[in-house]
RNA sequence: GCGAGAGUGGCGGAAUUGGUAGACGCGCUGGUCUUAGGAACCAGUAUCUUACGGUGUGUGGGUUCGAGUCCCUCCUCUCGCACCA
């Protein structure tokens, strides 16, 4: 017995010491060498990383590593998501700084993720809430403003009085603030938008062209972006000059139309309603809309109403008076805030007529039915072949929709129209812990971008945060006083900080040239290494982030920053990490945390066991006891190879030609694993099946060496699967299957060994268990020789006692060969 | 409600193109070694049956020589969107 034990802590830190300060996998640019960029999604320092960042991040490291061996130049970089609101509560809790809270976390992060053996190139590292990152991003700003591609607009946010703040939709809690407990009033503030929806078709259309992204997630972006065709109309208002203009995807439902709706905030109604009784009633209604939105549960449907707003509009094809309501399922932010209402075609248009006591006329007749206007009880919503809708009767919807559009088109009172449901993206923020928005104000010039020759504004860090949560920026005189670029005369800058997705929309291509200063981008680096190859992230960010880094990567393409379209060639969404069959968190009590495990078992046997639980795209339920499983596993290879060494250290010489069936058997399975787990790895990140192969090869190993083995294997076989298993195995667990490496005699780091490819004949099963079925039933099996004659098969077969049994004096219909697997025979 | 995905032992999960269901691991049972073992190793472990054999991949049907896999019905769960005109 050999008393050497796996001392993981010892080669653990050794290897991390050598690649840290060797910077074994730091990269350059070399266009003679083949790029992979492998990104995983930079956290944001919390303060410690938890098994979701293991997961992700030991994933990632797999795939680099598994590239590099392959002989790619692999960019691999790692950095922080650093601004945010945390750092904010977590300064008025600790009575610290944003900045401070911020990159300590960010230190001891960075300790964390270096004690699991990523394979990060760290002097890529970035912090976006360094004025070197950030300033690139205010020069983005003011040049989309150039371009109009951000313009200022005012609009209702959710405002809480008490903490002077705007909150987030998530931070409002039945109305009230989730901070103070107050409660939550809408107000009109300006703020920056960037045009996204300038942008809404090519990022659908681009879609069809991401073939290496989840359909899942496509499906959520397409969703999101929500395109629509279908028609503007003009309605002319009775006793008005204005108009009210309408978007509806059914125009060949418009003979149907028998009243319209507005969104309680829709800008016609003052003037409609002026000077009328109505006027109060739909004020009354648009604010307690408002309020009852906010309150709402986001679960349960509201119910209909709205007010009549005492004016009528006439249907361009029928002349019909239609009254006007405003309602409180109509929403301003979609379409024009306007519909027609044809209650018999859509189901909320019916459920108002109903309440209301409206008409309801149908004008499309389903296939073979006939529906009665007075005596339906939902509305039809699907297609259909049109009635009592004057010249356009007998058309069916889909011919109808393009000749009622037509003819508004040619009467001048409407058109063709399409409607996104993505709108632009509001990135003002009123906190401090964010890149400034670079412009000022002037009372005589209007509202100017920061010089370029100007930036960065930087953050002023000489602030406290008050307990309110309102950001010190607004009243810091030495921050927002200036002077007007245009002018020279008194200036306030803007004191709203940018979204911080602003900052995760490019970092990935910053990765790219992290020290270049010319610039945001080295056009150089950026050509070489984008996009990224393999993105890997959670789930949680299918829309928001991934959207915007889309949006951004067109922006920086047409600014010329760039020559790509997308960022992010292929896409891995990786699972939950659950424990007890849910998520983890404090309040369940069910959080494990990484430094424990680490610290108990290796950073090897963590990631071994978190790829080995659960292929990467699914949840992944968390067992303290599977974690001892993988532990167990990393000390039985290790024991073989202490057990082995004098065989192991041996000069390496190929294996003999002439092998006994146990060589041959390891030698065979050995050319099996290695050809499994390059699939597996290559094919769908399939970690779990690749490691149980390993396994049965360390198995196989044990058996055909063990004390119960009839003959002794060669030497070379011995090693050979020894150094399959070490190499194998190293992309998931590497200072293990390094140090072996090199405890084995190997001079040269197992890191940069290629990927070994298999020996197709050596893999080839020569002997096969034939499974002998009658009527689908297996009854008998046949040891034969691979690439066995059909004849000689069904005659073995048919020989076999059992089958025989069952056959007996049947008639045999029919027998149906399987080559190498099974033999039917029917009866 | 709409959309997407998934239902396989006690558990996590395996099963090219339809071709031996349950690989690998956890747990459990028995054993070996040991002062002891919650260490290591060996054997077993879907289920019913004494056995022969039967039954089994959410439900019910279908296609097929053969279905976890393909088609239809229903049920359950997860995720996303949710008055989008």
């Amino acid at each position: 017995m050999n008393p050497e034990t796996y001392d993981f802590a010892a080669i653990e830190k050794k290897w991390q010491d050598t690649w840290r300060t060797e910077k074994t996998f730091k990269v350059n640019a070399d266009t003679n060498l083949k790029k992979y960029y492998l990104l995983e999604m930079f956290p944001y320092p919390s303060g410690r990383i938890h098994m979701g960042h293991v997961r992700n991040y030991t994933i990632g490291d797999v795939v680099a590593r598994f590239k590099r061996m392959q002989g790619y130049n692999v960019l691999h970089p790692m950095g922080w998501d650093a601004f945010g609101l945390p750092a904010e509560n977590a300064a008025i809790k600790n009575n610290t700084h944003p900045a401070k809270w911020t990159y300590e976390n960010i230190d001891y992060m960075r300790n964390q993720l270096q004690g699991m053996g990523l394979s990060y190139d760290w002097d890529r590292e970035l912090a976006t809430c360094s004025p070197e990152y950030y300033r690139w991003e205010q020069l983005f700003f003011i040049k989309l403003y150039e371009k109009g591609l951000v313009y200022p607009k005012v609009t209702t946010v959710n405002w809480c009085e008490t903490c002077q703040t705007v909150l987030a939709n998530e931070q409002v809690i039945d109305g009230c603030c989730w901070r103070c407990d107050d409660s939550v009033l809408p107000r009109e503030m300006n703020g920056w938008f960037f045009k996204i929806t300038e942008y809404a078709e090519e990022l659908l259309a681009e879609c069809d062209n991401l073939k290496g992204w989840p359909e899942k997630v496509l499906t959520m972006q397409r969703n999101w972006i929500g395109k629509s065709t279908g028609a503007q109309i003009d309605f002319d208002i009775e006793g008005h000059d204005e108009k009210l203009t309408i978007f509806t995807t059914r125009p060949d439902t418009i003979f149907g139309a028998t009243f319209m709706s507005v969104a309680p905030d829709h800008p016609l109604i003052p003037i409609l309603t002026q000077g009328t009784a109505q006027e109060e009633k739909t004020k009354e209604f648009a604010h307690a809309t408002l309020l009852e939105k906010q309150r709402q549960n986001p679960d349960d449907e509201l119910e209909k109403k709205g007010v009549f707003t005492g004016s009528y509009a006439i249907n361009p094809y029928t002349g019909d008076k239609l009254p006007i309501y405003a309602a409180n399922f109509v929403l301003m932010e979609y379409g024009t805030g306007a519909v027609m209402a044809v209650p018999a075609h859509d189901q909320r248009d019916f459920e108002f007529a109903k309440k209301y006591s409206i008409p309801i006329k149908v004008v499309i007749q389903p296939l073979g039915e006939k529906l009665e206007s007075d005596s339906i009880t939902e509305a039809y919503e699907g297609p259909g072949n049109l009635i009592d809708s004057d010249t356009f009767s007998g058309l069916d919807s889909e011919q109808a929709k393009s000749a009622i559009t037509e003819y508004a088109d040619s009467h001048k009172f409407g058109k063709k129209q399409t409607t996104f449901r993505l709108r632009d993206w509001g990135i003002s923020r009123q906190r401090y812990w964010g890149a400034p928005i670079p412009m000022i104000y002037c009372d005589a010039c209007g509202v100017q971008p920061v010089p370029e020759q100007d930036l960065p504004v930087t953050l002023p860090d000489n602030v406290t945060i008050e307990q309110s949560g309102k950001s010190p920026l607004h009243d810091l005189e030495s921050f927002y006083k200036t002077t007007c670029p245009k002018c020279g005369g008194e200036g306030r800058r803007e004191t709203d900080t940018m979204d911080t997705f602003v900052e995760s929309s490019w970092y990935y291509a910053r990765y790219s040239c992290p020290d270049f200063t010319e610039g945001p981008l080295d056009k150089d680096a950026v050509a070489y290494w984008l996009p990224v190859d393999q993105y890997i992230g959670g789930v949680e960010h299918a829309i928001l982030h991934l959207l915007y880094a889309r949006f951004f990567t067109k922006i920086m393409r047409d600014l010329g920053y760039l020559t790509i379209d997308e960022p992010f060639a292929n896409l891995l969404t990786q699972g939950m990490v659950i424990k007890d069959g849910t998520k983890m968190s404090k309040s369940k009590g069910n959080v494990v945390d990484p430094d424990v495990l680490i610290k108990k078992y290796g950073a090897d046997t963590v990631r071994l066991f978190s790829l080995f639980a659960a292929p990467p795209e699914r949840d992944l339920e968390w067992n303290d006891k599977g974690v001892e499983g993988a532990f167990r596993f990393l000390n039985r290879v290790f024991r073989f190879v202490a057990e082995n060494m004098d065989i192991l250290k041996q000069e390496k010489s190929s294996v003999p030609a002439e092998m006994n069936n146990a060589g041959r058997d390891l030698h065979r399975k050995t050319h099996q694993t290695i050809r499994k787990v390059g699939s597996d790895i290559k094919g769908n990140f399939h970690f779990n099946t690749a490691i149980s192969a390993i396994m049965e090869l360390t198995n196989t190993l044990y058996n055909v060496t063990g004390e119960n083995s009839k003959e002794p294997v060669d030497d070379e076989v011995i090693s050979e699967a020894v150094e399959a298993i070490l190499t194998l195995l190293s992309p998931m667990v590497p200072h293990f299957c390094e140090e072996l490496w090199q405890k084995t005699g190997h001079t040269s780091l197992l890191s940069f060994t290629p990927w070994p490819d298999f020996d197709p004949d050596a893999a080839k099963e020569d002997e096969i268990t034939l499974v002998i079925q009658v009527n689908g039933k297996v009854r008998g099996r046949l040891q034969v020789e691979a690439g066995c004659e059909e004849e000689t098969l069904k005659e073995m077969s048919l020989a076999d006692e059992k089958v025989q049994k069952y056959i007996g004096d049947k008639d045999i219909r029919k027998i149906i060969v399987v080559k190498n697997k099974l033999i039917n025979i029917v009866v």
